[in-house]
DNA sequence: ATGAAAGCGCTAACAA
DNA sequence: TTGTTAGCGCTTTCAT
């Protein structure tokens, strides 16, 4: 092993003991200038750094926060963690991040890796474990589940309303026949998936039976929505609403492909407004999920968790629409 | 702070040595069978778990490696990122990621924190910082820094040729005036940005003067390629080259805005093959970056540099040519 | 095959 | 304002 300069060779060189060393780093207690200054010099010129294992051992603190997510490229789901990552700075927390590939197996090693010590506090993102495991998996270390219906979560989301906007935008463009592609994935804290209550309960509302020919189920990503595309418009769909992006950009792919012009032969709307919403032709009207609110308020929630504050009530957002390019008046 | 139970309680509760629990756990000594299994259903009961600073400061090793990114989300960096962690997780260690979000400053300090006994290696993906920089900052801790041309990098990945293979299958579908979307980013082990020297040594090749109007340069992003697509039609371009998907999608966009068909009107071709290139509309043809390839290559040099091995000599990969449907035969 | 005990490098309570 | 000292919870050498 390296023979690191340590506390101590710092004492020593300056003339001062292991405490004041540490409490010229901490800075939580009053130092003599001329000491502070001769300390900060030597540690300076020893390139003296402080060894962390040892630092949060006595401490029995870790600066530390670590976060679980199934995937951080290519979807929303990453620029959530860096938007937390930016408020977990500045909070001087740094970020562990435990990416699982959507292996439940993954997540729940790292959730006992992470609170074995490693970190003062955890969040999850795992659709697929809920509050109560996550919460059992990190015994006594702070845990904050991101964004579910559960009274314990900071701040929910409410996706129903959220595709009721779209549908809106799309009804009073004349949209009638709307294609829908749902997810299977419903997490544990909701008995059934929210979007998809949030279509039925639009038609119910407007006076119809919603029309089981055009719900399909899909799995987030961009071939489900090519694959799916097809099927509805021969159901006669004018719009096809997806629940998240990556679909709606795979609907918009099937249209190219088959020279179905967008928006005039068919509306896309997408969920998300994940950055590829801005990246496509014709650019994606969508659903906007708050990131930079949801990661500061689940970020803040975790930090007065770890602090030992009560926690607040649940905050829930509202969605807002973003109108871009892909949705259009029904042909006549 | 939380009375955890430690490892005392449960060689206290086995009627064992804490050394032997110890061995138990790591099985770096033999054990009787029957010790072994009365000492885990003790573990079992009590549910302890080791904890994590004590363990590191006591064996020098935390097991973690830091990895320094400018951005995970959005672009070519996450996937390489989570490739990483796969490899680095198959190999027993956690990653321990730092996202700089373009901040030189962000970087510097993650290098320092991460070598202060947080983690057992590092790897730098940061642009602006030379391999020097690096290993000055990380001092004694194992530090490779990623895809530079520079001797110590495990693996290099020619860009240069990577550009000139991209231009052939233009040349060869007959385009003569293409279009370059240079970036302005050389990296500290280059002089010069090795896409454009690709470029231009291709046209110098083929007899030909590289026209000066059909170069500009970009910024890696969506915007850049948006708005010099109209520019380089207008010099003349019947094929747009850009450094980088994002801005090959740039051009997609502007040229669907403005109803110039790709790729009957206009041939485009992007660099890296990013997710996105697969997901739009004609899906982009691109140069590959070999993501596992590098990933693995790069986490296993370092793993040996932790190991103490010598390194092995710089391996250089070749590019490969992914044509998909934005290039086609010149208009006539 | 097992135990005893000496640290790892730091923080924080207590003393001065 | 500063120093002394007892741990933090584990690994590991040395003994047995």
């Amino acid at each position: 092993m390296n023979m690191r300069v340590k506390i101590s060779d710092v004492a020593k060189v300056a003339g001062v003991s292991s405490s004041t060393v540490s409490h010229v780093l901490s800075g939580n207690r009053p130092i003599s200038p001329e000491v502070c200054l001769r300390v900060r010099q030597v540690i300076e010129s020893l390139g003296y750094r402080p060894n962390y294992a040892a630092k949060s051992l006595a401490s029995h603190r870790t600066m530390k926060v670590g976060v679980v997510s199934d995937e951080i490229s290519n979807s929303i789901s990453g620029v959530l963690v860096e938007a937390m990552n930016r408020y977990l700075r500045e909070n001087g927390y740094s970020m562990l991040l435990g990416v699982c590939e959507f292996k439940k197996e993954n997540a729940i090693n790292y959730l006992r890796e992470f609170s074995s010590g490693m970190v003062d506090g955890v969040i999850n993102m795992i659709g697929s474990v809920s509050v109560q495991e996550a919460a059992r998996e990190c015994k006594t270390v702070p845990t904050i589940t991101y964004l579910r219906a559960h009274q314990e979560c900071p701040v929910y989301y409410d996706r129903t309303s959220g595709i009721i906007l779209a549908l809106e935008h799309l009804w009073s463009l004349g949209h009638r026949k709307i294609g829908f592609i749902a997810v299977s994935d419903t997490n544990p804290e909701t008995a059934v998936e929210e979007r998809e209550i949030g279509y039925r309960q639009f038609f119910v509302r407007m006076g119809m039976q919603p029309d089981e020919n055009l719900i399909v189920t899909g799995n987030n990503k961009i071939e489900s929505g090519y694959i799916y595309a097809e099927k509805l418009m021969k159901a006669g769909a004018t719009a096809i609403m997806a629940s998240n992006d990556m679909m709606a950009v795979g609907v918009l792919q099937w249209a190219h492909q088959n020279q179905v012009r967008v928006p005039d032969e068919l509306s896309v709307a997408g969920f998300d407004d994940a950055p590829i919403a801005l990246a496509v032709a014709p650019t994606l009207t969508t659903v906007q999920m708050p990131i930079d609110i949801l990661a500061e308020k689940t970020v803040n929630a975790l930090i007065s968790k770890i602090k030992g504050e009560t926690p607040r009530q649940q905050e829930v957002l509202v969605p807002r629409l973003i109108i871009r390019n892909s949705t259009g008046k029904v042909k006549s």
